[in-house]
DNA sequence: CTGTTAGCGCTTTCAT
DNA sequence: ATGAAAGCGCTAACAG
């Protein structure tokens, strides 16, 4: 391996200047760093990152932590995060979760001892807290995307759950339901609590009765949704939804599934609509009425935040950016 | 922060003795390695990567250079990928070249000075030659998936393009097209030259003849679909294609809404298929036929043996593993 | 403008 | 079974 020793010996200076020019330090005469720069060239010579981090403090690597990559949500937000990172120098390490805080606890050790400058994370959920307080408790800086979790403070961006909801629910009540039906994420996520929320809120808003029966609370990624559509199907005919409301996109390929299973006809016999395209590409083929949030946006305003607090040019005071969705009406709502 | 210097210190032993523990070596008495133990519990003591690696010369860092991690292909190779390596111990860090050779470099540079232990590439073409020498002059291991680039030898993961074309022009071919266009990617990436060869080889096969304007070559990620498609369709009506095959999803997707544009009915005025599925979430929607490679089990093991090669348990011929893909007939090519 | 010294946190090698 | 010394490749701090 080539070192800066070897430079400094061929070059006849001493491995500080060699350091100097690397560093394009000002206080080089031209000479000096034209030879050495030569002589770089010639023996091909790449610094050792490893060996300026053990002084700088910086690995110039940070971390995106989130669920699973596979879904098209969290592609985009990666896709977004990678940008920003490479544009700014630092170099992306993927973790998934899989939802499971045990998976994330793992990866974030791991991310402790490769000394990571900063952490882009969607927890898991509040079991996430004692994570999130052993990157706090080691200052690594991390920033919250798509969710967050309560007693710890960090920048924030996330969709806007509350009026993507009500424009959800505004649509099915236009499209004439008035028994709409949620299959939500588990209450330990931010985001599935907000949705329930602004889900109550939104039927009272529109006049409609709130029934129990209807609120159903899962899994974003694991769960027997057979069992759950089934169940909700299975009311009484009078107590049965008309549309369901799936809390992420998994969940909604997933009804729409079980649905086919019980020959079911959507839209006819039931609409479906959830939070996130599981388009990657979207509008090839749609389907799915949807409220696209923007994900690629996520991911690339995260980074940046991250970024600014790892350099220290970030506000003292945490922020919260909260993205707009889209509603993207499609068939799985458009009684033909 | 906490090293082994001070855990040394409050255990009354040397730092030496605390690296021991740490590594696990067997010389250490039990009692000395309860005390160590303790101590290392008490301050929260997470040994530092860094400085490990500049002495062992390994710093369980793996990369995966791929188009673009949006695309659910490299989508489903990245979680494979990130499954096998997070199993073994490394971490995954992404890299997208979009199918630029310079910013393929660029990222490659990046690697080298991060020192990684290994790479799991898609290369972008035969250009990425200079690339993977970079590599090679370093000795650092990588491995292909997907594609291969002529002149320098690695362990190789693919799908079969051969068998896979055949079965895509065979089922064309059933449903009564004879006059079928390829839409296909650069001739400098291996999988387009092998899909062209296969193509040409499979027309002779099922006794079509050979169109030189039903041969377009463009780009797997940028390039005027519309105009490629319309072109493609202006042609005299004896002289149009009844079928495209595209050579990858985006492709596929973006003939689909060239021909949306054009007010073509798939399948009925056109036909299309194309390779890998543009379906993350596969069968919800089923709209594009096509012939699904096995990107999971390619990224998961393109992974494998990655590792086996970095940490010398890889045999010493390189290795070509050769997936099948999957026929999937959906609607796209089906005549009602 | 350039060089010397010391040391980042850890492990290898040799002692004891 | 344990420790002391040296050094991985680089840079901060000082000196000149």
């Amino acid at each position: 391996m080539v070192t800066i020793y070897d430079i400094a010996k061929k070059a006849n200076v001493s491995p500080m200047t060699v350091s100097r020019v690397i560093n394009n330090s000002p206080s080089i005469s031209e000479k000096t760093r034209k030879k050495v720069e030569d002589i770089i060239q010639e023996l091909d010579y790449i610094p050792n990152k490893q060996a300026r981090s053990l002084i700088s403090k910086e690995t110039k690597l940070v971390s995106l932590v989130i669920s699973d990559i596979s879904n098209p949500f969290f592609t985009n937000i990666a896709r977004g995060a990678e940008d920003k990172a490479l544009q700014a120098g630092y170099q992306l390490l993927l973790g998934n979760s899989d939802e499971q805080t045990v998976k994330e606890s793992r990866y974030i050790d791991l991310l402790l001892s490769t000394k990571v400058d900063g952490v882009l994370i969607a927890p898991t959920g509040d079991p996430s807290l004692a994570n999130l307080r052993k990157l706090a408790k080691r200052r690594v800086p991390f920033v919250f995307v798509d969710r967050y979790v309560e007693g710890i403070a960090a920048d924030l961006v996330m969709g806007d759950n509350a009026e993507t909801t009500r424009k959800l629910v505004a649509h099915l009540v236009e499209k004439g339901h008035r028994k709409i039906a949620l299959i939500n994420g588990p209450s330990t996520a931010s985001n599935a609590r907000e949705r329930l929320l602004a889900f109550t809120d939104a039927l009272t808003l529109n006049g409609l009765d709130l029934i129990p029966e209807l609120l159903i609370e899962t899994h974003f990624l694991q769960d027997n949704f057979s069992e759950i559509v089934r169940t909700l199907m299975s009311l009484s005919p009078s107590g049965r939804p008309t549309a369901i409301l799936a809390a992420n996109n998994f969940i909604g390929v997933n009804t729409l599934r079980a649905l086919r299973e019980m020959n079911l006809q959507v839209p006819d016999e039931i609409a479906v609509a959830c939070f996130d395209d599981p388009e990657p590409i979207p509008d090839y083929n749609p389907f799915l009425t949807v409220a696209a949030q923007p994900a690629y946006d996520m991911g690339y305003i995260g980074m940046q935040m991250l970024i600014e607090r790892i350099e220290g040019t970030a506000p003292a005071t945490n922020r919260k950016v909260v993205l707009p969705s889209q509603l993207i009406v499609r068939k799985s709502t458009q009684r033909s």
